[in-house]
RNA sequence: GGGCGAUUAGCUCAGCUGGUUUAGAGCAUCUGCCUUACAAGCAGAGGGUCGGCGGUUCGAAUCCGUCAUCGCCCACCA
C-alpha cells in the first residue's frame, strides 16, 4: 500500500485512541507489581479544555505512560470537581434563562435541576482529554460529590469537629455579593484600581462650621460610621479626642476616639471608623467597643440602615453620594488614588467584608505539619524554589484558618442541627450544635443534651450551607481510593506516585492535601508509620508553570488571548500540540505560547510555530518509515563495502541510542521532560534521519540486505517506545506499520529500552567521521560544487590519520556520505586543493577549478587566529603556577590535552597557508 | 511593607557540583539545492564583551556584594 507523504493525525489519532481502549490498556487493578499512581487534579466539573489543561495532562499522561512501558503498574485516576461556586452561578443562569429564580424554588428542587445540568453538560472535559491522548483510567472516573466521596467529606468533618479543630464563629468575612455566599481568604484575588479618595468633612456636634475632615475611599459608607479615630499623639487633633461629630446628610453623632492604629501620615490623619465594612476598622471597633452598624444588604444594595439611598447599589450609591456630599458642602475635594481592590475569584465581584457567622477550620497545627513535610523532604517539589512560596504561606505569620462554609446549595450540606424551637434554642445559654455524620445520630445527641427523649427529626434543623469545594479536594487522593470506605486500594495505590499542577493552587489545594494525608493516612491504612513520608498523598510535586502568550500575559477567557485547544489539536495533531508544549516548558517555568489573535489589533497571528515543530517532527518520522518501507530485501550478503558501511552504521547507532538513553533518564529523573524530549528529538532527526539512515541507504533501486532492514526496524521501534510517552499516536503507528506485531504487541505496552553498554571513543571516531564530511559539504558549498558531482579527497598521512580511516567501514562511511571517488592518504602536497581540519587532522580536497587563493588563504587565517587566541587562553592558564599545583590533576590534563590540540590545529593551518603561497 | 525569582544570539530558553564552553539548542535570518523518504524537506553559514559595577578564586555565565530593569507570591493604611 502507497503511503502518502505527509502524516494524517486526524485519521490515526482516533484509531489508535479506541484501539487502546478496547484493549483496556489503561486499567489497572492492583497486582503484586510496584504501583504507578497519579491522580489527576480534577478539573471543574464545569470546564472545557484550555491550554493550562493541555500542558498539565500532558505531562501527567508522559509520566503514567513512561511508568506503563517500564512494566509498573501504571494507574491514573481522572475525575472531575464539582465546583461549587462555578457551577451554582451556571445552573443559577440557566434557570434565569428559563425564567425561574433560585429563591422562588426548594434547595431539593434547585440541587434536581444542578444535577441534571451536571448529566448534560459536565464532564465535557474528560472527552477532551482523551483527544489529547490521556491515557486515564477511565473505569476509575471520580467526581468530588459522588456518593462514597461525599461521605468521605461528612466524615472528616465530624471528625474534626470532634478534635476540636473546627469551629464555628461570627468573624469578619469575604462576602461575593455576586454569588452571595463567603470566601476564604484564598479566593479574594487583589487588583491594583484607580480610585479617588474623597475628603468629608465631618462638622463637630453643635458647631456651624468647625469640624474634623477624614479621608475615604467609600463614601457611600459613611452612614456605618459609629466613630473617627485620630491618633492619639497627634497634636493637630488632641482637643477633639472624646468629642462628637455629626455623620453628613444623616446628622448622627459619633464620637471622635484616639487609636494607635492610625497613620498620622496618611490622609488628613483622621479616619472614620466603620466596623461593619472593613477589617480593620472591626478590630478597632472591638477595642473601643462601638456598635457595628450594617447598611449593606447580601447583594450589596444599602438597607434601611443607612437611611438614605436605600435599595442602591453600593457603587451607584457612591456616585449619588458624592453629588450629596457636594450639594451639602461636606465634600472638601477628592483625590485620584491607586489601591488593591479585593475581587471574587469566581465571579470577580468586588469582595465586601462582612460580618457573618461561619464555620472555621483550625490551621495551626495543620500548617506545621504540613512545612515540616515538604521542609524535611518528605514531598520533593520541582522545581525546589517553590518551596519558599509555600514557606512564605504556611509559616506561623500568615496562615490563618480556613473558612469553610458556603453560603450555596451546590456541594456537602454541613452536617450540624440546630434545635428548630424557641424555647430550646439556648440550653444553659448557649445554642447547642449537634455535629453528626447523619441527622439520627445528631438526634441522639440531641435528646442527651437536652434532656428530653420526645425530640424528633423535625424538631432538628439542618445547617443551610455547603463546604467549600476544596474541603472535597483536600481528600482527593484518599477518597478517589475509597479510603474512608473500604480500604483496600488505598492500601496499594498511596501515596501516590507524583502530583502535576500549577503553583496558582498550591495553597488552596497541594497544602491541604498534605495536611489531610498527615492526619488520616496512618488510621485508614490501618498501619503505624513511622516514616511520614508514608503518610504523603504524594512523593514529588511537579509545579507547571502558566500558559502565557507571547506578550507574557496570562491565558484567559476575558483577554481571548488563549488559543482554542481542539482547534489546535485538529489543525496540528495532539502529538503535534503535545510537542509544542512540552518543546519549552522547564519545571515551574512559565511557557509561552503564541496568542491566536492579538487581542489589541486583532490581527490574526501564526498559531505556534511550537505546534508546527511537533507536527513536522511526525511527518519527519513518518517518512523515515516510507523510506525503510519503501526497500526491496535481498537475501544473499556479500561482503563488499556495503556491508561494511552498514555494520559500521549499526554499530554505531546503537552504541549512540544507548548513550542518548542514559541522557533521557537522567532528565527523567529530575522532571526534565522538555530536555529529555529534545534529545529524544535531536536523536532521531539527526542522527537517526540524517546520518544513520543516508548511511544505509542502498542506492536507488537496489535491495537491502535483510539483516540491516531487521537491525533498522528494531532500532525504529525502539525509538518509537522512547518517545511513545511524548507522542503517544504517532509512534503507536508508525510501530504497527514498521512490523507485522502479534496480538498484545502493541508500542502503547512495549518494553521501555534500556541503555546498553557504549564505547565512547567508537563513537568519538565515527563523530570525527561525520566531521570530514561536514567538511567536505562546506568545500561544496562554498565553491559551488554540486551535491553529484565526485570529489576526491586526500587525509595528510599522519598516525592518527592511519587509525581512523582504518576502522572498518569507517572509510567507506566518507566516501558515501560525502560522495567522493576517493579518499587516501597522502604525503604529497596538493596542487589545486583547498583544506579544511577535522580534529587536528588535515583534509584536502581535490578541485577542477582555479582556487581563489587570496580567499582560501583568509579563511585559513581567521581559522588560524582563533585558535592562536584559544592557546594563548590555555598557555595562560597553564603557566600560572597556583593553577598547576592548585587545580585537580584531571583538570590540568585536560588543559594540556587542549593546548596539545590547539598547536597541532595551528601547526596543521600553518602548513595549509605556506603552501598557498 | 515582607519575601521569591529572572536578566545569556533577533525571539523563546538550556547551561545541573566554578574547570572539555574565548558559551549551547530550537525558532527566525542568510546562502545553495525541487539530490527518487520528507520543500512541513536537504546541505551549509552568520549571529553573544552571559544586565552594570565591584569582590572571592589559580580559574566566574556559574559563588558573594551592590545598583538597574522586569516578573511573581504574601500582606495591605483609610
Amino acid at each position: 500500500m502507497e503511503l502518502s507523504t505527509r502524516y494524517n493525525p486526524q485519521e490515526t489519532e482516533p484509531k489508535w485512541y479506541q484501539y487502546w481502549m478496547e484493549r483496556n490498556y489503561f486499567h489497572s487493578e492492583p497486582d503484586e507489581r510496584e504501583p504507578f499512581t497519579i491522580v489527576i487534579p480534577p478539573p471543574n466539573v464545569t470546564g472545557v479544555l484550555h491550554m493550562g489543561h493541555m500542558l498539565n495532562n500532558t505531562i501527567q499522561d508522559i509520566l503514567i505512560r513512561k511508568a506503563r512501558l517500564e512494566g509498573k503498574n501504571a494507574c491514573w485516576v481522572p475525575g472531575t470537581d464539582h465546583a461549587s461556586i462555578a457551577t451554582e452561578a451556571k445552573v443559577v443562569q440557566m434557570l434565569r434563562e428559563r425564567g425561574i429564580k433560585k429563591s422562588d424554588i426548594s434547595r431539593d428542587a434547585f440541587m434536581q435541576y444542578a444535577w441534571e445540568w451536571k448529566e448534560k453538560y459536565g464532564g465535557i472535559i474528560l472527552e477532551q482529554l482523551k483527544k489529547l491522548g490521556s491515557s486515564c483510567d477511565w473505569q476509575r472516573t471520580r467526581f468530588t460529590m459522588e456518593d462514597s466521596l461525599s461521605n468521605a467529606v461528612i466524615h472528616v468533618f465530624v471528625d474534626l469537629y470532634r478534635k476540636g479543630k473546627i469551629y464555628r464563629g461570627l468573624r469578619m468575612t469575604n462576602w461575593d455579593p455576586a454569588a452571595q455566599t463567603v470566601l476564604s481568604n484564598e479566593e479574594v484575588i487583589y487588583k491594583e484600581a484607580h480610585s479617588q479618595l474623597f475628603h468629608i468633612k465631618y462638622l463637630l456636634e453643635g458647631a456651624d462650621s468647625e469640624g474634623i475632615v477624614i479621608a475615604t475611599q467609600r463614601p457611600e459608607t459613611i452612614m456605618a460610621d459609629t466613630a473617627i479615630a485620630v491618633h492619639p499623639e497627634d497634636e493637630r487633633y488632641k482637643d477633639w479626642i472624646g468629642k462628637k461629630v455629626l455623620i453628613p446628610l444623616i446628622n448622627k453623632a459619633i464620637p471622635i476616639i484616639a487609636d494607635t492604629y492610625v497613620d498620622r501620615e496618611f490622609g488628613t490623619g483622621a479616619l472614620k471608623i466603620t466596623p461593619a465594612h472593613d477589617q480593620n476598622d472591626y478590630a478597632v471597633g472591638e477595642r473601643h467597643n462601638l456598635p457595628v452598624v450594617n447598611i449593606l444588604n447580601a447583594d450589596g444594595s444599602l438597607n434601611e440602615n443607612a437611611q438614605i439611598l436605600i435599595g442602591e447599589d453600593r457603587f451607584v450609591a457612591r456616585k449619588k453620594i458624592k453629588k450629596l456630599l457636594e450639594e451639602a458642602g461636606n465634600l472638601i475635594k477628592t483625590e485620584d488614588y491607586k489601591t488593591n481592590i479585593g475581587h471574587s475569584e469566581r465571579t470577580n465581584a468586588v469582595v465586601e467584608p462582612r460580618l457573618t457567622l461561619q464555620w472555621f477550620l483550625d490551621m495551626k497545627d495543620f500548617a506545621k505539619t504540613a512545612l515540616q513535610a515538604v521542609k524535611s523532604g518528605e514531598v520533593t517539589f520541582y522545581p525546589e524554589n517553590m518551596w519558599n512560596m509555600y514557606y512564605n504561606w504556611l509559616n506561623e505569620d500568615n496562615v490563618r484558618d480556613w473558612c469553610i462554609s458556603r453560603q450555596l446549595w451546590w456541594g456537602q450540606r454541613i452536617p450540624a442541627w440546630y434545635l428548630v424551637s424557641d424555647e430550646q434554642l439556648a440550653v444553659n445559654g448557649e445554642h447547642p450544635i449537634f455535629v453528626a455524620e447523619t441527622a439520627e445520630e445528631a438526634l441522639e445527641q440531641a435528646k442527651v443534651k437536652t434532656g428530653n427523649n420526645d425530640l424528633t427529626l423535625n424538631d432538628l434543623h439542618q445547617d443551610e450551607d455547603v463546604v467549600d469545594t476544596w474541603f472535597s479536594s483536600w481528600l482527593w487522593p484518599i477518597s478517589v481510593f475509597d479510603g474512608f470506605g473500604t480500604q483496600e486500594e488505598l492500601k496499594y495505590y498511596y501515596p501516590t506516585s507524583v502530583l502535576v499542577t500549577g503553583w496558582d493552587i498550591m495553597f488552596f489545594w497541594v497544602a491541604r492535601m498534605i495536611m489531610s494525608g498527615y492526619e488520616w493516612s496512618e488510621e485508614l491504612l490501618g498501619k503505624d508509620i513511622t516514616n511520614i513520608k508514608g503518610k504523603m498523598p504524594f512523593h514529588d510535586v511537579y509545579f507547571t508553570g502558566m500558559v502565557r502568550d507571547n506578550k507574557r500575559r496570562k491565558m484567559s477567557k476575558s483577554l481571548g488571548n488563549s488559543p482554542d485547544a481542539l482547534k489546535l489539536i485538529e489543525n496540528y495533531g495532539a502529538d503535534g500540540v503535545r510537542f509544542g508544549m512540552m518543546a519549552s516548558s522547564a519545571a515551574g517555568n512559565d511557557i509561552i505560547f503564541d496568542a491566536p489573535f492579538d487581542p489589541e489589533t486583532k490581527e490574526v497571528l501564526n498559531e505556534s510555530k511550537l505546534c508546527e515543530q511537533g507536527r513536522n517532527f511526525c511527518n519527519k518520522m513518518w517518512n523515515a518509515l516510507r523510506l525503510i518501507k519503501g526497500w526491496e530485501i535481498s537475501e544473499t550478503v556479500e561482503e563488499n563495502e556495503t556491508q561494511s558501511v552498514n555494520k559500521l552504521a549499526i554499530n554505531w547507532i546503537e552504541q549512540k541510542l544507548s548513550q542518548t538513553l542514559v541522557e533521557v533518564d537522567a532528565n527523567f529523573q529530575s522532571y526534565r521532560l522538555s530536555d529529555a524530549l529534545m534529545t529524544l528529538y535531536k536523536f532521531i532527526w539527526d542522527d537517526f534521519c540524517s546520518w544513520y539512515l543516508e548511511m544505509i541507504k542502498p542506492i536507488y533501486g537496489e535491495p537491502i540486505d535483510r539483516e540491516t532492514l531487521g537491525r533498522t526496524t528494531e532500532i525504529f521501534s525502539t525509538l518509537m517506545s522512547a518517545l511513545h510517552p511524548f507522542m503517544p499516536f504517532v509512534t503507536e503507528e508508525i510501530w504497527q506499520q514498521l512490523a507485522d506485531r502479534l496480538e498484545g504487541e502493541d508500542c502503547v505496552v512495549s518494553e521501555y529500552p534500556k541503555a546498553q553498554n557504549f564505547d565512547t571513543t567508537f563513537i568519538e571516531k565515527v563523530e570525527r567521521a561525520k566531521e570530514v564530511v561536514a567538511g567536505v559539504r562546506e568545500i561544496r558549498n562554498n565553491k559551488g560544487i554540486k551535491a553529484k558531482d565526485l570529489l576526491k579527497v586526500f587525509a595528510q598521512d599522519t598516525p592518527k590519520a592511519q587509525a581512523l580511516l582504518a576502522e572498518p567501514g569507517l572509510k567507506a562511511m566518507i566516501v558515501k556520505m560525502a560522495n567522493l571517488s576517493e579518499l587516501t592518504l597522502s604525503t604529497d602536497e596538493l596542487a589545486n586543493s583547498v583544506s579544511f581540519l577535522a580534529g587536528t587532522e588535515k583534509f584536502f580536497v581535490e578541485l577542477e577549478q582555479r582556487i581563489d587563493l587570496a580567499e582560501e588563504r583568509s579563511r585559513l587565517q581567521k581559522d588560524l587566529e582563533y585558535y592562536q587566541g584559544f592557546v594563548a587562553s590555555v598557555q595562560k592558564k597553564l603557566s600560572n603556577e597556583k593553577f598547576v599545583s592548585g587545580a585537580p590533576a584531571n583538570v590540568v590534563e585536560v588543559e594540556r590535552k587542549k593546548l596539545a590540540d590547539g598547536e597541532a590545529k595551528i601547526k596543521s593551518l600553518e602548513e595549509a597557508l605556506a603552501q598557498l603561497n
